[in-house]
RNA sequence: GGAGAGAUGGGUGAGUGGCUGAAACCAACAGUUUGCUAAACUGUCGUACGGGAUUAACUGUACCGGGGGUUCGAAUCCCCCUCUCUCCGCCA
């Protein structure tokens, strides 16, 4: 969420900003500065009477103890009005914080300055495409037709045993999900980023840190039973590792990476987007996170960017890169580069890793904060985080475009985790 | 799931109604001393939200797992919740 302090002082900014978002913001922070300004001069009040309150509260311990009875009586029987009304100031301060709360985390991060404008996907800026991308070709397969002619991926018995969008890998199909995602983590884990293996589940708070929550409360798995959520994403867990502290200022960047499943309700979506492995309920995905100090954040977002492409170099994959328009930025993001694939046989590109820098956004909900050594002040940091990469997407990609008519030939940087160079 | 014990500052841990935002020790930080290291000594050493000329000194309030209550006054008494630990049961 916003500094409520930085609302306070850059109301027009604040605005301005939030309209490439294409969020009319106006409204709003008129109100919670409003609200803000409120909650101060009941507080001020508050705490005046609660001082005086103190001081009578501590004469009256100081008489007693001195046996003057009659004088503790007497300053005691002015006490009941005063307690009044501090308890119909605290109520009303409570009431004031619990609405401005609720207003304020409805109000988006606000974009980087090199955000574009626009409304949707199109509007994105492609800011580089690699030059292996093939041209369309008929006849090609898509890939669900070759998960099902390699038997690869059953997606009808997912259906039978959970529901559609849980597929079933079997066979080589199963060892390409293990041989990508080992893959993935070693190359995070030379580039830096220590390893973690988070829970699947997360509590409110967690949900919250992270912004999932109130946002797309609708979005992710809920487990009433014990109030869970399923982590629609490894950001969510490995971010709120961090939540609630203050680390020492060398101690940053810190980098993570994690792999877990990935679990998504998408309600909403349809047709060509849900074929096979384009929006599936579950999937598996390879996550980086990085902790940094404000003023290199967008160093280290140009970092994961170059770490994200040298992967799907790799794996000999045609990509571009787009930063995101305001329209399509997410409600947290500051500034967002998509990965896309190209997948031959559908003829579209696919998503495979979104690569954010939050600012201080998370931060802010988090209470993530970093103290240089020696100092007393602390200051927010800025969280980022990348898919590095999502499989699904990686998969279809990778079976469309390395088809031939021999079978589907593996990527030279799998074939030991897979155990050979050709799926027939 | 059943029974019991517990939750205090970065850590250990004292504190059962006012003198406690909290002893002591450890860790950390700054400094003194020493030829270096170590040791010793001195000082600092929670967070949030306010006030203060909004990067001051200083100062108000709140916070001892969370929420409510009793009281002029609560870390301390009462109630509810959550979590942790131990034992039993179940079990990958």
């Amino acid at each position: 969420m916003l500094n409520l302090k930085f609302i306070q002082e850059n109301k027009e900014t604040v605005i301005r900003k939030l309209a490439v978002k294409n969020f009319d913001a106006k409204d709003l922070v008129e109100k919670i500065i409003l609200l803000d300004n409120e909650r101060k001069n009941i507080q001020r009040e508050a705490d005046d009477k609660q001082a005086e309150m103190n001081t009578i509260s501590k004469q009256i311990g100081q008489l007693m103890k001195e046996g003057k009875r009659e004088e503790a009586e007497t300053a005691r029987a002015n006490t009941s009005r005063l307690k009044e009304e501090i308890a119909t100031l605290n109520t009303r301060h409570g009431e004031t914080v619990a609405e401005l709360d609720k207003l304020i985390v409805r109000l988006p991060n606000l974009p980087n300055d090199i955000v574009p404008p626009g409304k949707s996907d199109a509007d994105n800026v492609i800011v580089k495409i690699s030059e292996n991308v093939p041209a369309h070709e008929e006849g090609q397969l898509p890939h669900w037709d070759l998960a099902k002619k390699y038997k690869l991926i059953d997606f009808e018995v997912g259906v039978k045993i959970t529901g559609a969008g849980f597929p079933v890998y079997k066979g080589l199909g199963a060892r390409l999900q293990r041989a990508l995602i080992n893959f993935f983590l070693e190359e995070n884990i030379k580039a830096g980023y220590e390893e973690v293996m988070p829970p699947l589940v997360v509590n409110e708070d967690s949900g919250f840190g992270t912004g999932q929550l109130p946002d797309k409360d609708g979005q992710m798995y809920y487990v009433n039973e014990d109030k869970l959520y399923l982590i629609p994403t490894a950001e969510v867990p490995v971010t709120n590792l961090y939540r609630d502290m203050i680390v020492d200022a060398e101690q940053l960047p810190i980098k993570n990476t994690a792999y877990t499943a990935c679990f998504r309700r998408e309600a909403g979506s349809y047709g060509k987007d849900v074929r096979g492995l384009n929006r599936l309920h579950q999937f598996d995905k390879v996550e980086i996170v990085q902790i940094s100090r404000p003023e290199v954040s967008y160093e280290a977002l140009d970092g994961m960017v170059k770490h994200v492409e040298g992967l799907l170099i790799k794996l000999g994959l045609p990509y571009r890169i787009v930063r995101l328009c305001g329209g399509d930025l997410s409600f947290t993001s500051a500034l967002t580069y998509d990965f896309e694939v190209y997948s031959k046989a559908q003829d579209r590109w696919l998503e495979v890793s979104s690569v954010s820098n939050f600012e201080e956004y998370q931060a802010n909900r988090l209470k993530l904060r970093f103290r240089e050594k020696g100092e007393k002040k602390t200051t927010m940091v800025h969280t980022l985080n990348g898919s590095s990469l999502a499989l699904p997407r990686i998969v279809a990609a990778l079976l469309e475009n390395n088809q031939c008519p021999e079978g589907i030939r593996v990527p030279e940087v799998l074939q030991d985790f897979m155990g050979t160079d050709m799926i027939k």
